[in-house]
DNA sequence: ATAATGACGTGAT
DNA sequence: AATCACGCCATTA
């Protein structure tokens, strides 16, 4: 069972619409946390989950972040995001 | 409980 | 414009 942090960015960023992007700290800031960007990204990492497309989720500059440490395996995981 | 780390953010150099 | 440093919060060891 996770904090209640990575229940809400889990929802958060799941609720992201498609074409939109979001960056870790507004998703901290709806989190309930502002300033928490990193705590996000954390929270991914360690507890990523498969219905959440982290590829739609930037850094406040809109730069992508480094969602695609997984390599093959990850991929494949956006892909079926965006499949929906 | 404490220390260290990290998928960030902003400011300073 | 690029790089360095510090601060923020949550998770992991």
């Amino acid at each position: 069972m996770q904090s209640a942090f990575s229940k809400k960015v889990r929802a958060i960023v799941g609720a992201i619409p498609k074409g939109e992007t979001l960056s870790y700290g507004e998703i901290a800031r709806r989190a309930g946390s502002a300033g928490a960007a990193r705590a996000v990204g954390r929270v991914m990492a360690a507890n990523f989950d498969p219905a959440i497309p982290c590829h739609r989720v930037v850094r406040a500059d809109g730069a992508p972040g480094d969602y695609n440490r997984g390599g093959a395996e990850r991929k494949r995981a956006i892909l079926r995001a965006e499949q929906t």
